[in-house]
DNA sequence: TCTCGGGATGACAGCGCTGTCAGCATGGGC
DNA sequence: GCCCATGCTGACAGCGCTGTCATCCCGAGA
């Protein structure tokens, strides 16, 4: 059984091999009824375009790249970052009708620069969507900038000057989160920062001291600590402020395995949650809901974000350009049972 | 900037293309002086061979293609699930220089069949994984075999007769985590099975049934409740179980999800875990070691098996079938926190 | 009647690579 | 000196499709 061409889709029908492409790629122009009778042809031998011959005359793959940081070990909440992007740019892939290849790299691998042109150079992608913290990364970008490849960067919370890219609003959903606080009565609210390194969350403690100064409280030194986005470290921080004199009613921290951490060391002191403290993450992983109690958190778009990217690049017929704007997605607050009033 | 292109290069070189191509597939019988004058243009020029010509004329795309269920919304442990054999097929793909397009579908889409026919008649992949639940379904399996594309089956716990196929030790280890609690001193254990849907769940009653033979333990018709993989059906099945005259002092939960919902019930009815109640689970997801207390479970190597069922696939050189056997990667066991001896 | 515009169709030349086969040295064995 | 095996190289014909352009046909308008 040899794979079935044009040309036998043509014999078949009758008409020139040109003329069934036309059919199969619906392009106008063909009679009506010449048209049905290669669609029967198509039909009846089961045709499907090739798809690297197809390519190869358009000078143009119908291939979607989505490369973003591999964790190594995928822990909460990676594997469902990486998820919710790969199935936002299946979701606008799909729509194309490209397919989608995804490429997790080594954060710092040495040669990261030149796996990606290679990649590039080999694959030939329609585009490239870059999911942070690599689209932070000028040489990342810049390598595949060079090869003129269109592209796009995936960067919640941190914008990419000078390349089209999607991000989202998160030190106003942060001062959001901290006003939402502020409106259950609390006063003393501390904040548990991120890793610096990840530009993504170095937003969130900004967005923070923003709600602060808008609900009227005054910024205390004492209630914002360093975590570095593991449990540990919000266990770590949590014994931190809970042992202070006057201990925060709420703590919010700036990702939700930091929040759990917190939950954590808060119900082994006996606290009991919201009722004596309220707790607060960022992320809104699959642990924010399955930890007791669920947690109050905050939810980005990242699927409708990674969607939003396929679609720049290859939504609006081939030519167009991505542009060099930043596409804004909105994240939004998930209230669950971590948070409550103030205790009086 | 036009692409550069195989005549460049053996222009710069001063050879035919021919020559060109042997140097860039690493093929012999090229004079080293020649090589390395072909090399020092490639390296020059950073000429990459275009991936759909050289796919074109060797009728043959360096690409696999991940086939699994896309449950919709990504909970835990399924994330986990798709980002491990994710990465295992990855790390074969990486070894053998082919790339991974990934293709979640709807378990129950009517038009499967097609749409898998359309996808592997377009882009011609060098071979096909086909994960569990897909790979028990015989109309998607034999769709694609339709096609003649290699594909193997991916199928955790349920073999999938006469096609090859990469499985794990589900029962076995199901058993050996019976044996292991009762080993504990523990003669009351519970089961909470599985969605009977999902063949891969349902190898573990067996499993678990052969244990407590083993053991020399009769099996007891109360002691197995039924839920269906979720968190709120392990709650269900031990507020019935923890209800009984006399209640087990272990549950084996067939997965991780109804062992935390266990775990939650147990702790709000104050039972000390693992002094009162020994609880484990199945699959290792991120979740069990995040629970508290840390859940002692039963992790399948589900990266290794993705893994191997790429070498399958592309791993021997290019003729070479995929065979007709089934590869066992074994489970293991995963002690934590949740287990311990029985109560006195 | 002739002309002309435009819709419908096909011939043909690539796209950038690899496979086949032929050709040309070179060197060893007789 | 001749023959042949062997190593190296290049010419050329595809792989299966699309883009370009020529061609043909038909009806409307002069």
């Amino acid at each position: 059984m040899p794979r079935v061409t044009i040309d036998d889709v043509a014999e078949l029908a009758g008409v020139s091999i040109k003329t069934v492409s036309r059919v199969a790629n619906g392009e106008r122009n063909v009679r009506p009824s010449t048209r049905e009778r290669v669609e029967r042809a198509i039909a009846q031998l089961n045709y499907r375009p090739n798809f690297s011959a197809r390519n190869l005359a358009r000078q143009h793959s119908h291939l979607v790249v989505l490369v973003y940081d591999d964790p190594g070990r995928y822990e909460l909440p990676s594997a469902g970052y990486v998820i919710s992007m790969q199935n936002g740019a299946l979701r606008a892939c799909r729509r194309q009708r490209h397919e989608l290849l995804i490429h997790p790299c080594l954060y710092g691998a040495a040669n990261l620069r030149r796996e990606l042109q290679d990649l590039v150079g080999r694959v030939r992608p329609a585009g490239i969507v870059v999911a942070a913290p690599l689209s932070n990364m000028a040489h990342v970008v810049d390598a595949i900038a060079e090869t003129r490849t269109p592209l796009v960067c995936l960067s919640p919370g941190a914008e990419t000057p000078n390349r089209p890219a999607v991000a989202t609003n998160d030190r106003e959903i942060c001062a959001e989160m901290t006003r939402y606080l502020a409106s259950l009565g609390h006063r003393r609210i501390a904040f548990v920062s991120g890793n610096p390194g990840h530009k993504a969350v170095s937003n969130r403690l900004p967005g923070y001291l923003d709600g602060l100064r808008q609900s009227g409280i005054k910024h205390t030194a004492r209630f914002v600590v360093a975590g570095d986005n593991s449990v540990k470290s919000g266990e770590d921080a949590a014994e931190t402020l809970l042992a202070l004199a006057s201990p925060p009613t709420a703590i919010f921290a700036a990702n939700d395995d930091m929040a759990a951490g917190v939950l954590r060391v808060a119900l082994r002191n006996g606290l009991r949650i919201p009722h004596d403290l309220s707790v607060a993450g960022f992320d809104d992983s699959a642990l924010a809901s399955h930890v007791f109690p669920a947690l109050t958190t905050i939810r980005q778009p990242l699927a409708r974000m990674a969607e939003q990217a396929v679609e720049a690049l290859i939504g609006a017929g081939d030519d167009r350009e991505p542009g060099t704007g930043t596409v804004i997605v909105p994240s939004s607050l998930v209230i669950r049972d971590s948070t409550g009033p103030a205790p009086t």
